[in-house]
Parts: structure tokens; C-alpha cells; sequence
DNA sequence: GCAGAAACTTGAACGGTTGCAGTTTCTGCC
DNA sequence: GGCAGAAACTGCAACCGTTCAAGTTTCTGC
């Protein structure tokens, strides 16, 4: 009777370790700061061993970029399933403001947001991990453009859209940097592409 | 005259001992490899103490970037010394032709850009290495211009441009490469700038 | 020459991370 | 139903980067 939805008990059991190592470590970062907490703690509170915490996590960082796994899908997706004559660089405007700055403004999300910005390795770890999909979301952008998948103009503009987190933390009107920095992209991109270019990025207008 | 005439006995000693700890660990590293050399051994190659290694570095990546210091005061200065009715981004795109891309394509460092390269700890102390001075470049650029010192523009064409280096590195032609990254940079600042801006980048060609 | 600073040393420790050997718990299959 | 084996987990010890404390040697300024 409790087989409930699709995975096997075991699989439960293991994504609720997981939950709960977590959400022991946001508590106690929160509460005492990364720093002054080690992960021996985490795995104390969670009540499991070391050995297990780095079983589900890879660092002390990921304890805390928990939920952010699927980025990379999303921003394949903004790209890909963008409306009919949509530019690439305006579709990722979109995503950005869409899907990043209610991120950074969620006041529900304010002691997280500060515990990341006030730790330099989380700020960095953060950082890298937007990196960490620069090569992905290049290549989706040459697939779309039609180019090479080592374009070195797509693999810029991935890795400046990729810096715009980075630019807009800590700054009192993040909506505007956005528009500001995609403003930048947007006519930078308008021109190395070609203003007659059909496969590229003017709206025609 | 900085430092010509008597640096003492001291400090010459000083800068031997740390000559031979950064000699003694690039020598392990390019042998064996950034992760199979621990920092015991480099000291003990280097004959001191470990504590004495971390007087002179501040971390096992930094015994390897020893001589990229002054990254700082060249940025500022290629923007600042710039020719009469240069553009600011023109004249950061001569100075990563000039002093970067050849730093990159030396042959007598293919050995060194071979281990930064093929180490994903070293690739990434040395990008951050790279950003950390985004402040102090976007701070020039804002006073060349006449802007705030925050502006958001002008932080974002720092990080941008202190994105080149990690966009060239691995690739076949370093040099079309910054080409074309500063090209979608140029174009995409004459149109935030404005093209009538007497302070901006245009030179009015 | 002497006081004190600076470079260096030894030794120990801390915290993140990994390896290993063993135990428990679940799952697939006969 | 029961068993083989995989997978999750455990405890422990170790390694590594890094730092601290306390003491020693070496140079410098006066």
C-alpha cells in the first residue's frame, strides 16, 4: 500500500537524506555562518556520517546550491523554444528577467541571498557554477545560429549573458543593470551578426 | 628609481627564498602534475619550512602565477595613457593584442600553458585571478568617461573584457579571436555610448 | 653594539575530503 | 519465500591545504 508514486523505497529513503542533510546545513550557515560551521557539524545535525554527507554532495559549497541543477536545461530551453522571430539575445533577456531577477529579489530568499554575498567562497562557487554552463548554452546558440559549435562569437556572448548574476548582485535596481548590460549585448550582437542576417537576431524592425 | 640601488641583504635573501620555492614547484609541477605534488613537497624541494611557503604564497595556486602582479596598473594604464581620440574599448583591444595574446602563444611557455590548461584548479585561480580586478578596471573606465563609479555599463564592459583570456585560451587563433569578441564589444558600446558622445569611443573615423 | 624587526623554523592542529573495510537495507529474480 | 548482490550507510584513519603558537636566527637602524 505505501507503494506511492514511481521510485522504490530506496530511493525515497536516499532523497530524504539528502533533504535533510541540506536543510541542516542551510539552519546551521544561517545561523552561524559558513565559515563557523564545518561540514562534521552538518552531518551531526543531519545525523549521518561524513562519509555519507560527500556521498550526496560533492563540496561544503554544494550544501548550499542545492535546488540550482537544472539551469542549464532552462537556458537551453529559453533559447530553443523562443517565439518565431524572437533574436537569441532577446530571448535570454527574457529569461534573465523573467527567471533570475525575481530570483535575487525574492524577499523570502533575503538571508540566503546575504549568506551567499557575504561569503566570498560561496560568492565565487556561485560565480563558477554559472561558468560551468558557458559551453553548453554556447553550443545551443551556434546550433540555432546555423555556426560552427566553437564559434568563438557564441561562446562570448554564453559567457557574458553567463556574468550578468555577477553584475547584478548587490545593486540597489538589478532589473536595470539587466537591461542595461542586454542593451549592450543586444546592439554588439546586431552587428557582428549582420543586420540582414535572417538567422539571426533582428526582429525586423 | 624604485628599488635599483640597495635592496639589502635582506630582501635578498628574502626574494632568493621565494625564487626558489616558485623554481622548486613549477619544476615538480610540470614533472608530475599540479595534483600529484603536495605542498610538503615543494617546501622540502625548496628546502623550508611549510609555514615559510605560505609567508611567500598565499595559496598552492599562487606558487604557480608568480609573475602576473601588476595586471592591475596595466589595465588602468593602457586606458588612461590611451592616444587622443581613442576609444576605451579600442584601446583595451590593443593592449590584449599587444600584452596578452602573446604572453599566450609563446612557445617557451607552452609547458606552462599546458599544465594551467590541463588543470581545472589552475584554470580557475587563474579567470578569478582575471575578475578580481573587474572593480578596478570598471572604476577607470567610469572616470575616463565621466560616469559614476558603479556605473552599470561600465562594470559590465570590465568583466567582459576580462573575459578574453579565458575565451582565447585552448583556441587555434588567439588573435581572430579577440578580434571578434571586441568587435561585438565595440559596436555594442557605440550604441550604448551614444554616437555623438564627445568622451565615448567613437573616433570619429 | 644593541634593540627590535623580520625571516625562518618546528610542531601541532583544524577543517575539507577521500579511501577502506565492514554493516545494514533494499531490490530483482529464481 | 528466500537469496545474491547492489546500494546506502558507518566508523575510522589518513591526506592535504592552511594556520597558529612559540621560539630561533639573521639582519638593520640608530
Amino acid at each position: 500500500m505505501p507503494d506511492s508514486p514511481t521510485p522504490g523505497r530506496r530511493e525515497r529513503k536516499k532523497a530524504a537524506t539528502r533533504q535533510a542533510i541540506a536543510d541542516a546545513a542551510l539552519e546551521l550557515f544561517l545561523e552561524h555562518g559558513f565559515d563557523r560551521v564545518s561540514v562534521r557539524d552538518v552531518a551531526e545535525r543531519a545525523d549521518v556520517s561524513t562519509t555519507t554527507l560527500f556521498a550526496h554532495f560533492p563540496s561544503k559549497e554544494a550544501l548550499v546550491f542545492d535546488r540550482e541543477q537544472d539551469v542549464d536545461a532552462a537556458l537551453a530551453a529559453a533559447v530553443r523554444e523562443r517565439p518565431a522571430g524572437q533574436g537569441v539575445v532577446e530571448a535570454l533577456r527574457a529569461h534573465a528577467l523573467e527567471s533570475w531577477v525575481p530570483i535575487v529579489t525574492d524577499p523570502r530568499r533575503a538571508g540566503f541571498t546575504a549568506l551567499v554575498g557575504d561569503t566570498p567562497a560561496l560568492r565565487e562557487y556561485g560565480e563558477r557554477m554559472w561558468m560551468r554552463h558557458a559551453d553548453t548554452l554556447g553550443g545551443v546558440i551556434a546550433e540555432e545560429l546555423g555556426r560552427e559549435p566553437d564559434d568563438p562569437a557564441c561562446a562570448a556572448l554564453a559567457r557574458f549573458v553567463l556574468e550578468v548574476p555577477a553584475l547584478t548582485t548587490g545593486r540597489q535596481d538589478p532589473r536595470a543593470t539587466v537591461e542595461t548590460v542586454f542593451d549592450l549585448l543586444l546592439h554588439g550582437w546586431r552587428a557582428q551578426a549582420g543586420p540582414a542576417d535572417p538567422a539571426a537576431d533582428d526582429p525586423a524592425d
